[in-house]
DNA sequence: CGTACGTTTGATCTTTCTCAATAATGGTGG
DNA sequence: CCACCATTATTGAGAAAGATCAAACGTACG
């Protein structure tokens, strides 16, 4: 099967990452329904309150979570990249309790809610790949509510950049641990918890100790060790490793 | 079934709060092996960077999920009341991302790792109520994150506060939205991403507000509707009311 | 070529942190 | 029951990180 024609494929190389799959499991999610949809920025995937109905894979593009404080804050709550699934979170709850929007242009696949469910309660395989995808996100939450808590604004901004880096690169999506940025430094703010205009002047420190390098939103990391030190980044919470044992749900 | 005699029944009510159980689903829990432990405050029910081979059911006293920060900093992402059981965000991973601690005297029913599994994967019923459990604390660790980081101490802890009411009320352990905070100033700034004396001082800002009432460590809340808008709390993200629909997985 | 949006910069203000000391509390052994 | 010790809570003074307000500058795009 060319990946040209088969748009899941980045799904399922995803899921794969962390859980593994058999050729039945892979034909399965190739089946699938879905319904192709070009989106702008802005677009809503769910809707915070709203019953989810369906669900959204990331075929290109890029979109984020977001939740809203009531004095009309704004927190973005994650951020994802092609080839995600971005509602497993709702998928099994009766009520959407965030938004999801596009943060770019991009192409989603939307795939009818029962036929996920479905699929993840007759293909173990998939169940368990479903879980663990989950499990993952889970843990990227807790490393930010530790980054947004505990750590400062240049630290705190170094660890997102590395986290994104890290992830784009395992999509094959970075070019060298050098990546177009996908968002406003508004954005960036409300993703780290900090005002734009800090954004702006920790982003202009890191560069200025050569530790990123920027071309309008295209970032690049000169010296990559150093970059993890500053931005106190263990990957570990990316489990990005292969699993090794106790795949039995 | 006398719930004396059954230590796992606070275990089903959790889970039952948020998706059915059957009469032998239930039972099958109740049959689940395991060891019960008293424990002392500060004991590991999983130690970060080890493999999960069991999960702890918290039967009584108070427990919570931390992180550690580069520079010594610590984030507690999590807290946990009798009833919880703190392993699912682990048991399906191959290494434990944080660490699970007690914050409190309290017992554990240990339960072995591949016994919970066999039941997820066995019972549909149980296995969706371990998923919604699961997506029910990702939820959680969501709203921390925008409390963390978009609202400031006071609205910040009186969410906190907001929040350990309606979980203890929900599980019985509260007595008219009064309680026993069972941690210290220095774990409650862990919790919320401030310092011991800034809590200490929005506390009594708190109090001189007559926003609650302190003695000792026992809260209590005299104006329950004020104290929800300061804290800025709307419970929908803990999903408490019941599910009506796509119990498929 | 003008308009809207995003970025950058300066000046000033506030919240929260830090450091340090004192007071209260709970638990322990006698 | 009391004295003592270790934690925990409280308070003050000063410093600092980050927020706010406001303006200027760039850039993309219709």
């Amino acid at each position: 099967m060319h990946p040209n024609r088969d748009p899941l494929h980045l799904l399922i190389r995803k899921l794969e990452l962390q859980s593994p799959l058999s050729e039945d499991d892979r034909a399965a999610i190739r089946d699938l329904p879905y319904t192709l949809k070009s989106v702008e920025p802005g677009t809503y995937a769910i809707r915070e309150g709203d019953p989810p109905t369906q669900c959204a894979v990331l075929l290109s593009g890029f979109a984020y979570r977001q939740k809203l404080a009531g004095d009309g804050g704004r927190q973005i709550v994650a951020l994802h990249i092609p080839g995600e699934a971005m509602d497993f979170q709702n998928l099994f709850l009766d009520v959407a309790d965030h938004s999801v929007q596009m943060l770019t242009r991009g192409e989603l696949a939307v795939i009818p809610r029962h036929a996920i469910q479905e699929l993840a309660r007759s293909r173990s395989g998939i169940g368990h790949a479903v879980l663990v995808s989950l499990l993952v996100e889970a843990s990227i939450f807790r490393e930010w509510v530790l980054n947004i808590g505990r750590r400062d604004a240049r630290t705190r901004l170094a660890h997102l950049l590395c986290e994104f880096a890290i992830r784009l690169e395992t999509q094959g999506l970075a070019d060298d641990y050098g990546y177009q940025l996908p968002m406003t430094q508004e954005q960036l703010a409300d993703a780290v918890g900090l005002t734009p205009v800090h954004v702006n002047r920790t982003l202009k420190l890191l560069e200025s100790e050569g530790l990123i390098v920027r071309d309008k939103r295209h970032v690049r990391f000169p010296d990559w060790r150093r970059m993890r030190e500053i931005g106190d980044f263990n990957q570990r919470y990316l489990h990005l490793e292969p699993q090794q044992a106790g795949r039995v749900l």
